[in-house]
DNA sequence: TGGCCTTTGAAGGGA
DNA sequence: TCCCTTCAAAGGCCA
């Protein structure tokens, strides 16, 4: 996958180059049937950014101000509708470094598909509503394809058979009534939240197809400052600062490491216990590719019966590979959208902010890798350094284990025991 | 109970 | 700039 902008910038797509089972044939299949080639993916990406920049004029806003309207109307019921310790809040936040409510980063999001040009939508957002207050669901939703149509376009998914997207009965525990978030809320997240808190309150959000609009906030923008977490609504249970709960704040589970917030939080007196159970997790926005297996997943068990997620992410691996290039490019601009939103909701968060739960095992595997080699080099005394890891690279691709699974991250190839393939039959069958 | 497995992509940091 | 590491989701499995 070829980079699109050097200079930091909001690409679309994947920064690192597809590496697609060239073992079957697949790539090469892709790239003969595509029309696309990865300098087109490439176009098509930097158009998409430039669209956005484009559309999100205020001269694309004048050309609708039928939309307009809509994106002030539910604004003012929200605003009305707020309740008062709701208001206080975002009063609070109008002053000093909280000037604007963060959430401003949905109405420039969730402005109709900036990525088409003359304001007309794309197909992805035409599909997917920007805010479904119908169903109250979470303001993410504009983002979030849990729908098939979102994303069938008319036909069906070239991956799936065509009987899976007409089935009703398909599991899709996303898309439920619970949170359909990206991001996994936790038990005390909705569920402690009053009815009209929720993200799926429709009072609170009365989100037409426009969706929780406001003026994007300049304050917002990238070179407004911000402390890390300081605000301390923020951290407390999945709570943005204006009260309203995301799905990127996950309170502490007990899983997660939240030493790295203590330092940012400032000295509350209260109970320890109750501070504990504020302690919150802000997630990472989900990349494309997770958010296809987000869409894909139940999809793929009820194809499948498989209920295994190792097993299961495999096939949506190859199944992505086998996407065309325009199908993936929603999702990488779904990804694109939801990394700008959780940038305006949380400016100050790293990455890093959730770094260090597994360092201690990472430095074991490694410890396992470094001994796999020297294993290897035992039993090919001739084999140079480079050799020798390459012999363990192909060796360990013959034991069953993916090109990036062996070169990336996971590389103790002594220690994997070997695994069964993927059934073909699971495999779509632009694999096979 | 917690970690592993498995996938791709994004981000951060070191060389 | 390149390379490496870590995390994001998911749920069965295993120690």
């Amino acid at each position: 996958m070829p980079q699109l902008s050097s200079g930091g910038g909001d690409d679309l797509g994947a920064n690192d180059e597809m590496i697609a089972f060239k073992d079957e044939g697949e790539q090469e299949e892709k790239i003969q049937e595509n029309a696309f080639t990865e300098r087109d993916l490439a176009d098509l990406k930097s158009s998409l950014v430039n669209e956005s920049e484009s559309n999100s004029s205020p001269a694309a806003a004048a050309a609708d101000p039928e939309a307009i309207r809509r994106v002030q109307d539910p604004q003012r019921v929200y605003q009305e509708k707020l309740p008062d310790h709701m208001e206080d809040g975002i009063k609070h936040q109008d002053t000093g470094m909280y000037k604007g409510s963060a959430y401003s980063g949905y109405p420039f999001l969730m402005l109709s598909d900036p990525y088409l040009p003359n304001g007309s939508m794309s197909p992805l957002s035409n599909k997917v509503p920007v805010v479904q207050a119908s169903h109250g669901v979470h303001p993410l939703t504009p983002l979030i394809p849990y729908s098939n149509e979102h994303f069938s376009h008319g036909s069906h998914s070239p991956h799936l058979p065509a009987d899976i997207n007409q089935k009703q009965g398909v599991h899709r525990p996303s898309q439920t009534s619970d949170i359909p978030g990206f991001y996994s809320l936790p038990p005390g997240g909705v569920g402690q939240i009053t009815p009209s808190m929720g993200w799926q309150s429709q009072s609170v959000y009365p989100l037409p197809s426009c969706g929780f609009r406001q003026p994007y906030s300049s304050a917002l923008s990238a070179g407004a400052t911000f402390s890390r977490f300081t605000h301390p609504l923020m951290l407390s249970s999945g709570m943005h600062t204006t009260g309203i709960p995301h799905p990127a704040i996950v309170p502490h589970s007990g899983k997660q490491e939240m030493d790295h917030y203590d330092r940012s939080m400032k000295p509350q007196p209260e109970p320890k216990r109750e501070k504990e159970a504020k302690k919150p997790t802000i997630k990472k926005p989900l990349n494309a590719f997770m958010l296809y297996m987000k869409e894909m997943r139940a999809k793929v068990i009820a194809e499948c019966t498989l209920k295994e997620s190792a097993a299961i992410n495999q096939i949506l691996g190859r199944r992505w590979h086998a996407l065309s290039r325009e199908e993936q490019a929603k999702y990488y601009e779904l990804a694109r959208k939801e990394r700008q939103l959780h940038m305006q909701l949380y400016p100050g968060w790293s990455a890093r902010d959730n770094y260090g739960k597994k360092k201690r095992r990472a430095r074991e595997k490694q410890q396992d890798s470094s001994s796999a080699i020297e294993e290897f080099r035992l039993v090919h005394p001739s084999s140079s350094s480079s050799s020798t890891e390459q012999g363990c690279y192909q060796h360990a691709l013959v034991v069953g284990f993916s090109e990036r699974t062996i070169g990336g991250k996971r590389s103790a190839f002594g220690t994997y025991k070997e695994k069964d393939p993927v059934p073909a039959q699971f495999l779509p069958m632009e694999v096979l």
